[in-house]
DNA sequence: GCCGCATATATCGCTGATCGGTATATGCTT
DNA sequence: AAGCATATACCGATCAGCGATATATGCGGC
């Protein structure tokens, strides 16, 4: 799973969300470095749906606009749980190494 | 950055390796979830080498066979250590909103 | 009144990392 | 001699993501 749809069922996690918010919350969790096209948002969430991933939850007209709002669905939560745990494994064994390297010629500068 | 490429810098982290074992320690690393094909590591390795994040240690030749060390260079450490700050900061959001999802009812089964 | 911006979904073509397979070469094991 | 491990390299296919564009509406500023 890259980067993006990690992220999508992040956002979706907390509370079912359009795609529009979806982009808004992505933007917000990480500070403003991932700014979601709308070519990679709604095929990201059109293939989550095709995945059983994710499913619409319900639709609403505002102000004559369209919101779909996604949520989760038992198997997004469990992928969405799953990658996490990969993630911070491999973020535990990479920060592990890097420790090691700053400390590997004896850490003696006193 | 995909996780392929995350891999490798990870294995070259530790220590300089050649590609057949960078291939192997990320093997390890991930329990054997992922077997880099030869395909996406010298191409990585090519890429990386492109971008200053790695360079070549040495060459030995090994029953007539040869060896290419790579090693991480300073800017390879840096962009690593971005990278895992990353992971890790997504992680523990996910994590936050997984377990939100777990007690929303009440947490009430005692 | 109109321009630009934010909101909101949707589609299209392109790029590029990764994948799967194959090639080449050697030495060890069965 | 067949198969496997080691080791690097190339190639075509796939597919997620990117950038751009289209459509539509409401709002604020001028």
């Amino acid at each position: 799973m890259r980067e993006p749809t990690f992220l999508v069922l992040t956002a979706l996690a907390e509370e079912p969300r359009h795609g529009y918010a979806v982009i808004e919350d992505v933007a917000t969790m990480t500070g403003g470095r991932v700014r979601l096209r709308a070519g990679t948002l709604y095929a990201a969430l059109d293939r989550l749906r095709a995945e059983g991933l994710i499913e619409v939850e319900r639709e609403e007209v505002v102000q004559s606009r369209l919101r779909r709002y996604y949520r989760l669905t038992g198997a997004g939560e469990r992928s969405l749980a799953t990658e996490t745990a990969r993630l911070r494994s491999q973020a535990t064994i990479a920060e592990s190494r890097l420790r090691l390297r700053g400390t590997q010629f004896g850490g003696a500068t006193a």
